[in-house]
Parts: C-alpha cells; sequence; structure tokens
DNA sequence: TATGAATGAGGTTTCATTCAT
DNA sequence: AATGAATGAAACCTCATTCAT
C-alpha cells in the first residue's frame, strides 16, 4: 500500500529536480546558448532521461518559465489581498511587477520567449496550454482589481476592464524591458532613468483610468511621481 | 581626379546590394534562420565578399535596421511638419507608429533585436553606434512636439518631455508588439482586440499628459475612443 | 494438476498477443523504423516484457515473420493438393506465390530481411533456426511437385530437384521483388509492365523444364503468355 | 588562362578522394553502420566538407554505387563488342555479371540498395536521376543483343527484348543474391551449390529464350551445365 | 512475471567565419 | 577586391537494452 504513491512522488521529485537544473543553465545562458547536454550534467541525469520527463528543450524552457509566472501570480494575489482601497492596491500591483522584475530578473527574461514565434517550434500543444492557463490567472487578478475599481466608481466607467488589464500591464512591461536590456543607454544617451521613467508612468497611467473623484481623493499617493506638486486636479 | 571617388562610389553602391539582400533574407526568416550563404546567394556575390563589407551576420541585420528607423524618423517627421495643433500632431504621431507597423512590419519586427542581449554577440561597436544615433533622432522628433507642448502649455509642465516621450512610446511599442505575436490569443482567451485596445492606450496616454485647459479644448478628439461619450473632465 | 499447463497456454497466448502488436507496428514502419516503444504501446504491456518473451528486435521480427512463411507454406500445400495434373500444379505454385505477394504484401517484404545480413546482428540462433526449419518446408513443397514431374516424366530428367526450385523460386522471387519497388521506374523508364514480365518469365521458366512431351501435351497452357500463338515446339 | 580549369579539375580531384574514402567505409560497413566521422576521417577532411560537396550520406553512397554501375556497364560492353556469335554473347553477358559478382562484390551489395525504399529518404533527385540513368546504359547492353538475336532468329520473335532482359537478368540477379547472403545455408541444408545453380540457371534460361534453329546449332554450348548429355531436342 | 526508469553512445547536418589565391 | 573551399564545433534527439523493484 502506498508504493505507486511513493512512484508518483518520487516522479515528480525528479521532475522538480530536472527543472531545478534547467533553470540553472536556463538562467545563465538563455534559451538558445543553453544545450541540453549541459542541462543533463547539471541534473546529474543522462540527456536520454531528459527527453523522458519533457519533450524537447523548448518545453523544458516553458517548465522552468511555469514557475516564474507563478511565482508573479502569488505576487499579485498578494498585493490584491489586502483590505486597503482599490486605489492602493492598483498602485500595489505596478508594485509587485516591479518587485518581480528586480527580485526574479532571470524569470521576467524568459516571459520575452512569447514574443519570439521563432522559438515556439519546439514546444508541445500541451505545455503550451498549460502556460496559457497560468498566463490567463495573473491576468485575472490584474482584471479583477480593475473591475471592483469599476463597481466601486473609482475607475472610469466607460474603461473596459480587461483592455484596460492589457493597457496597464504592457507599459509596465514595456519599460521594464527597456530597464533590463538598455537601462545604460537611456541613462547616458538620453539623460533618463528608466526607474523614474516606470514610476511616472504608472502614475499617469493610473490617473488616466481613475474617476476624477477618485483621483481627488488619493490625490496624495499620486503626486508622488513628480519633484513638484502640481499634479491638477481642475 | 574622380577616381577615387567613383571607387567610394562604387564601394557604397556594392554596401547597398548587400543590404537589399541581405533584407530579403532577414524579412523571410528572421536573424537566426536566416544563413550567410543565402545572402550571399540573394546578392550574387561569394560569401567572402559579404565579411569584406560587413563584420559579421549581425552587423548586416543592424545595417538592414537602420533603413527602418530611418523609414520610422521620416514617418515621424512628416507627423510633426504640419501646421496643426501640437495636440493633433501627438495624436499623428501615435498613428504613424501604428501605420510603421501595419506597412513595414518585417522592420518592426527587427526592432525586436534590441530586447534579446543574447543577439548582440557578433554586433560591431561602431555598428550599434550608429544604430543609436540614428534612433537617437527619431526620439528627438517624439521629444520635440512634447516639449513644444509644454511650451505652448498643452502638455502638462511638471512632466519632463524625454521620459514622458519613453512612456508614450513605450506602451505604444507593446501593444503592436502582442499585436504582432499574440493577436489570436488576445482575441480568443481573453476577448479583446488589440487594435481597439491600442487605439484606447494611446488615446488615455494622451489625456495624462495634457494639461485640463487642452483636454478640453480638444475634448471631441479625445473621445473618439469611447463608445459612449462618457469623457469627464471635470 | 493442469495450473502449469494452464501457464503455458497463458504464456503461448502472450506471446501471440505480442507478435500481433509487433506484427501491427513493422507492416507500418519496416525493421528499422519500427521502435521496441511502439511495440511495446501496442502490446499494451511494457517494454520490459517484450524482452522476457523475445531476446531482441529482432528475433521479434523473425517471430512475425514465420507466421508468413507459415501461410506461404499452407498456400502451396494447397497449390499441391490437388488431383490435377504435376504441369498444372507447377503452374500452380507460381500463382500461388504471387498471390501470396499480392494479399500479403508485407510479408513478402519481410522476406528481404535475410538479403542484409547487417540487420542479422541481434538474431538469436534459435530463432534463425527456427526459421531456417520453417523455410525448409515451404521448400519441401517445390521440391516435391519437380520430383513427382521427373519421376513422370513431365519434367526433364537431367535436372537436379533441388536446384531447379532454387532456379524457379528465385526467379519469380526477383521480379516480384522490383515490382514491389521498382513498378513505376520500369513502367515508365523502360516501357514494361512487371506484372507481364512475370507472367512470361514463368512460362518460359517452365517451359523450359519440361519435356518436349510434357510441352506438346499442355501447349496450350503454355502459350497463354504470347499474343500470337507462336510458341514453337519443334 | 588555365586556371579556372585547373580548380575545376582540383574540384573533381577532391570528390574522386572523398568518393574513395567513402567507398572504403561504405565497403567495410554498409550504409547504415557508416558514419559521417569515419568517411570524413578516411578523407582526411572535416565533416563539414563532405557535405560541400555530396548533399547526403545516401547521395554519398549513391555516388561510390555508380562506380560499381559503370564497371558493370565497361564489362557489358566488353561482352558484347565481340565478333562472337549473339547467343555467344548472351552467355558472355551472363558469365560477366557473375565475374561482376565474384570481383566487385562490394559493388554488387550496394545494388540491394534500391531494393528498400526506407533508405531512399536521403537520396537527392539529382543522384537519383543520374543512377538511374547510368542504370538504364546497362540494361541498353542487355536489351541490343537480345533484340540483335531476334533480328537474326536467333532469339524467339514472340519475345519482347526488354522483358526478356529484365527476366534474364532478375533471374541471375536473385540467384547471386543468395550466393552472397546464403551460400551456406543452401549448402548446408539442402545441398545444393549455387554457383552450380547460377550455372544451370543461366543454360536453362538462354535455352528457352532461343529458337529451336540456334538451340540446335549452339547444343554443344548449352549442354555444358549437364553431367550427362541429355539436352533433348525433340 | 512484469514494470518502466535510466542509460549513453552515437548520428547527421548546419553555418559563421577564415584565408589562401 | 573578390572568391569559395574548408573548417569544426556543436546540437538535438533516438532507442535498444538493462535492471532494480
Amino acid at each position: 500500500m502506498g508504493i505507486p504513491e511513493r512512484k508518483e512522488r518520487e516522479k515528480e521529485q525528479r521532475r522538480e529536480e530536472i527543472i531545478n537544473a534547467a533553470q540553472k543553465v536556463f538562467f545563465e545562458k538563455g534559451l538558445q546558448a543553453a544545450t541540453m547536454d549541459e542541462i543533463a550534467e547539471a541534473a546529474e541525469l543522462s540527456k536520454g532521461t531528459l527527453y523522458l520527463y519533457y519533450k524537447s528543450k523548448e518545453d523544458l524552457y516553458l517548465a522552468v518559465m511555469m514557475r516564474g509566472i507563478e511565482i508573479l501570480h502569488n505576487m499579485f494575489a498578494e498585493a490584491t489581498s489586502s483590505q486597503e482601497p482599490t486605489v492602493v492596491q492598483l498602485m500595489k500591483l505596478g508594485d509587485a511587477y516591479y518587485e518581480f522584475f528586480k527580485q526574479h530578473r532571470n524569470y521576467f527574461r524568459m516571459f520575452y520567449f512569447f514574443q519570439h514565434p521563432q522559438f515556439h517550434k519546439g514546444v508541445s500543444e500541451d505545455m503550451m496550454m498549460n502556460c496559457g492557463e497560468e498566463n490567463q490567472k495573473v491576468w485575472k487578478e490584474v482584471i479583477g482589481v480593475i473591475q471592483r475599481g469599476i463597481d466601486e466608481g473609482v475607475v472610469r466607467a466607460e474603461l473596459n476592464p480587461v483592455e484596460t488589464a492589457v493597457i496597464l500591464w504592457s507599459s509596465s512591461n514595456a519599460i521594464m524591458t527597456r530597464m533590463d536590456t538598455q537601462m545604460e543607454y537611456f541613462k547616458e544617451r538620453m539623460g533618463v532613468d528608466l526607474e523614474e521613467v516606470l514610476r511616472k508612468s504608472n502614475t499617469l497611467m493610473l490617473e488616466s483610468i481613475l474617476t476624477e473623484k477618485a483621483k481627488r481623493k488619493h490625490q496624495a499617493l499620486l503626486m508622488r511621481s513628480w519633484p513638484v506638486a502640481k499634479v491638477a486636479v481642475n
């Protein structure tokens, strides 16, 4: 009794070990430069065994990435689970994403994967599906808060919550992507600090989706981003 | 007299021919999948000759990309050269970028290059520099209009024009990137049309950077994006 | 009492099931392309179990092939069991082989195996022996008829029945092999229909081994193959 | 002047060297077991260079095989170029093929390739075409002699020369194939010497296609194959 | 008896880059 | 300036077989 369970557990554990090894290598080298040989060696397993658990290098990559998505999901869930006002939660969401960016840069980078369909070739349908679902959960968190904001009259009623989520997330994401790869360029050639840009971008975005009433109420918060308090309300 | 000039001209011409060939191949296959063999064949030149003019495949890639930057530059210059109000010009800038996305998708895609530092390895300092400068010019166009907006009291005075340019461009760019690679996903799984999202995002961004006075004045324009005219001004 | 017998029966049954599964896979993919994984899956058994019953993939292949040999054996036995004249039986043997070729192409193809010693590596002595014996039985059928023909004065007395069997079978086999793999080539490049060639070859071979008396007697049958009746007897 | 010619010559020479190396390896190991590594090493060239000259291992295999076809072609041409009677030439053709089998066994074995379509996958259209044409030439030699025999009234008029060529060649080939792979089996298990079988088969085939007149004329030759002179003519 | 996880040795092909001519 | 032959280092994936349970 319990033998199949133990087997199952061991198998799951083995999968974890493989992901651990893969993660190490992918973090260091990226998808392309990483080789199955390296991963196998890191996992202290034969290459064949890797393919017993994952269909392709790309699948393995997604498996690692899923961890990142889960972490982000948890951070978002945390940000939206407090009792604080919805406006604050929206800000916290942005903060959480930035925190994720800083704390889990390697996972953040993996997300680029989706922007390069050329890499998708080796991915199995299953894995892609899993990833898509995991992704959905994260979106749900953001959409949920915005919807609540609308319901409470804090977010402009004419906005579609899903569209708005895409807008907010995309703009944050875009700037952080630049931070990841072009921080110096922007500092040296354009004289801007992208961290500052991100902060302001978030504030602008937030302002733009809040109702006048909410803006007025949370004026202090929104003013954070500007050196001189000039947030014009009317 | 004149002979060195002719030589120079011929050399330049050869460089153009090579770029033409490279462009054809890169457009079809992308950076990775494209091979120097293909490019050499397309150029009706030997592979060795390619290396006489460009240090690496990546350099060649950037050379092609520069054309895209120039095109975008021209489109931006066109958008900002009219006699129309600054607010209109800002909108036109967004429209121009979207137009670029639609008309020159292949160039747009090349820009992803910068987001993948793993591809940067073969790039020469020189080429990277050139690219950076060309890029600057485009930024200048955007920054210029925003600065003018500030000067005219149309754009909020507390905004830094460079930062604001980064914010505006990044958000547009982020959504178009998704349009390029995840259009179906967003339509099917989240029920949103990214084109619509882009339009709204642009409007929101614009609203958020305009002064109250300007917003009021151009209310009609800004309201375009929402089905029911609820754009609250105060 | 009876328990060991049941065990034995079950074991034999299991062997059959495995052969069924292997046959399915080998027919579809051939020896090389077939994998033990596929066979195991088709047999709804673990790969390890396969090796409990058969020593190697090649052994399994031979086990399947033996079925084909048996089928052919039965068809030959059928052809030679009638009360018809020996000459007719000889023709029927040829027809039977062609029928086998048409009805059991997959088995026919398996026989190629013997022509490729490079594939023999995994075969166990035992299995090879079994196969050899099964083969013998088939040869016996052919040889028997020829011997009878000699005894009856129908087949030329100076012929060795075994040698003659080899000659007859080999020539039929050679042409059918071409039919299997080069039908189109011969049709298109050489303008011959191999089916026609087979028919004529069989007739020629038959003619060449019959005594003059027998040829005369069965002239009508032998003339089947030629458009104009020119079978010259003297 | 002459430089491009020399280049061309060197290139052709290099192709020859590669074929030499490939031949060595293929002869030893066969198509499957041979590896490009081995061939490269034997050629004292890098693996990449191999692929510069031949598109695939299979193409290289065919290139080697072509040599065999040419040799056979020459031997056939030699056999049919004498001033001897057509009947003798027909016998000489059979002898030549057997000679080829004995002297160039390795090439003979390569011909099996065509019987296994599973191996054809890597072959380029071009190479397949070349091979087909080279093959044609050999067939032409055989067909030519048979046609001449018909014209001279030596070979039965109702026979189609192409079909007859296929019949003759196939039967010889079938027996030699058995000689190559099952010589011992037939000796030990069936008590026949395949060399003897081949000789007799050839005689039988020849007899069967000759006109009565020709058979009578060359009776002595035909009787070679039987221990006791019992060749019945009428 | 049955399992199925693990192995590990390959195997072909690709390509950016160099360099002698 | 132009050529193009040569390089050689990977890289991913497969699969028959074994063996501990």
